[in-house]
DNA sequence: CTCACCCCATGCGCATCCTGGTGGTCGAAG
DNA sequence: CTTCGACCACCAGGATGCGCATGGGGTGAG
């Protein structure tokens, strides 16, 4: 269960990322509103933290971009202030709850939890990519309704493409978060794209699974197109 | 048996906390209107005791905004008044029962002893995936019409299981939730569900539960399709 | 006491994944 | 257009560890 915690404060920064890793999470920091845009894009997390007052990019704009973009990760709003309009603004702007510092810490883990929780129940887990499908709560993958076995390892990886379809994403990134224990050598991924290209795409007649020369690969729709 | 009180009068809150906790139900607090909005959506809740003066969010909202999002979860108002017209309004938001202040304990014991059951009779008890159907008040697993004699780890196993068909479910959550007091060893889960497969599916040459490896295990429908 | 249940330890089988190597492909520079 | 170097695809063999099955003994219930 991954968190990201958008806060530029370093002290109360600090004081998140080791309480939330007490509680079993895995944290990831990002100290101002760009980069946490950045790094909640990728969809990997199960909720983001994020302070409405930021440098750079302020916290009601990473939550309107976000929601723009179709992403429908969880965020929990810090504000400093407590009044009416602050509130309002953030839930408008598409945040799932807010807490007005100074917060009791026991009251942020209840409130996180119970949006991770509630977000599971609502959330479909399912990621699609053209006809491809990933069930990632029951770690079912189909292509145009037939299924495909996976071995967990290359669920992992398509897993990670399938959340950044259409970009590129590069081989360290993909030996980052599909192996769990650092790992180096991208020879590793090149493997595992190799065995997901021949259940995914060989037996299909299909290419969706593209080489990025240099970068690493990007998966994406190859049913229309040129 | 877990309920939730909402009660933002501390000493009455301290009260129903002591006084239900005796009658062997676990008891959880919330003081305000938004924290107990918050921990009932968790749905672990058998009931939920509600004052409806509240600060933040009174208990009309809480109510009417539980049952707009589909929670069921037995309510039971606390009211200071008795008027006609503020009861007719709890009701009406969707509580099932209330109590005027002051109460008498033992009224409220009786009111949320019939409430839970009356909430357990209309729930239907029975989770079916596929011919598979679990009887969970009455402890009966049938598959295809016949039963099947299981013992009582295995019930609760496959009644976890039951519960996210579909879904691949850890060993860490089977145990969690399977185990009262907390146990370790993945291999009392993977023990039981040999034991289960047994008697589920192989006397029945069937295949619904599914190792997922790495992760889990799954419950499936297995009649048709892939 | 008897019996059912289930924890616990153990060994085996096999899926999965890593390793290393070879041949192929791409892209830029000559 | 050709050449060259770097990058990538893919294969086969072998180690690792996961998951399955089994049974003895402890424990609690009737």
């Amino acid at each position: 269960m991954r968190i990201l915690v958008v806060e530029d404060e370093v002290d109360l920064a600090h004081t998140l990322h080791t309480g939330l890793t007490a509680e079993g999470y895995s944290v990831d920091l990002a100290h101002d509103g760009r980069q946490g845009l950045w790094m909640a894009r990728t969809g990997e997390y199960a909720l983001v933290v994020l302070d409405l007052m930021l440098p750079g990019l302020n916290g009601y704009k990473v939550c309107a971009q976000l929601r723009r973009e179709g992403n429908a990760t969880p965020i929990l709003v810090l504000t400093a202030k407590d009044g009416e309009w602050d509130q309002a603004e953030a839930l408008d702007t598409g945040a799932d709850d807010y807490l007005a510092k100074p917060f009791s810490y026991m009251v942020l883990v209840a409130r996180l939890r119970a949006l991770v929780r509630r977000a599971a129940a609502v959330a479909p887990p399912v990621l699609a990519v053209g006809d491809l499908s990933l069930d990632v709560a029951g770690r079912v993958c189909r292509r145009a309704g037939t299924r495909v076995e996976l071995t967990p390892r290359e669920f992992a990886v398509l897993e990670v493409l399938a959340r950044r379809a259409g970009q590129a994403v590069s081989k360290a990134d993909l030996l980052y978060h599909a192996w769990p224990d650092e790992a180096l050598d991208p020879n590793l991924v090149e493997a595992r794209v190799s065995a997901l290209r021949k259940k995914v795409d060989a037996a299909f007649r299909r290419q969706s699974l593209q080489t990025v020369r240099g970068t690493g690969y990007r998966l994406v729709d190859d049913r229309e197109r040129d």
